[in-house]
DNA sequence: TTGACATGCAATAATATCATTGCATATTCT
DNA sequence: AGAATATGCAATGATATTATTGCATGTCAA
């Protein structure tokens, strides 16, 4: 994972918009977009735009954090555990050594 | 931890002269700002001014990640693994659950 | 007490981020 | 074919981030 990608990932996850996208993908993959803004509106009572879900989720794609698939005129979304896995391993961990884990 | 400190705690991760000096500084506490400004030079070739390292040692120490002390005219800068500890348990572990560790 | 040292504070500028709006394109259904 | 649906693209604006420069303040040491 190259320093740029390290970017990606965590400049991803420091927003909270995009982690609670990132939870509501694990609790259910194969999302849409709409489904994703509806989601968002019920959880968080503030109904953002379309065009603001559309860019979260592209920060997330290009993180690596997220997959589509085009399902017709559906893009459905999915996460990818990988980059978040060699985030937490290759950085996060290290700085955690000889802890009580 | 809260949404606001899980924000600060991944934007502060996410730039990565930011997690050059975390890197240093866990290799060896108590660093001052010209220490770490040398360091930061040595390391990466190009010089940023002490300022841009000032204001990246705020952003670390506002989200919990290093810790100062004050020892006559010189700032000394330790880590805190506290918030990075808690920010891999509380949000990264649980999207690892079920992987081989 | 003067000079060198370590850092702070403030203003500025370039670029990036976050959210919005309006219009366009493609797909499904009747 | 026509209407409704799901999304894309582009422009704009507000705010945040990143780095710079110049000057000020406090501390140590000769």
């Amino acid at each position: 994972m190259t320093e740029d990608e390290l970017d990606r990932v965590f400049k991803a996850l420091g927003d909270p918009t995009r982690r609670r996208i990132v939870d509501r993908l694990r609790e259910r993959p194969d999302q849409s977009l709409f489904e994703i803004c509806a989601l968002s509106f019920a959880e968080s009572g503030t109904a953002l735009s379309r065009q603001a879900i559309t860019q979260h989720l592209d920060t997330l794609e290009k993180a690596g954090i997220v997959r589509i698939r085009w399902s017709g005129r559906t893009k459905l979304h999915s996460l990818d555990p990988g980059p978040l896995r060699a985030a937490a391993e290759l950085w996060l961990r290290k700085h955690l050594d000889g802890e009580d884990r």
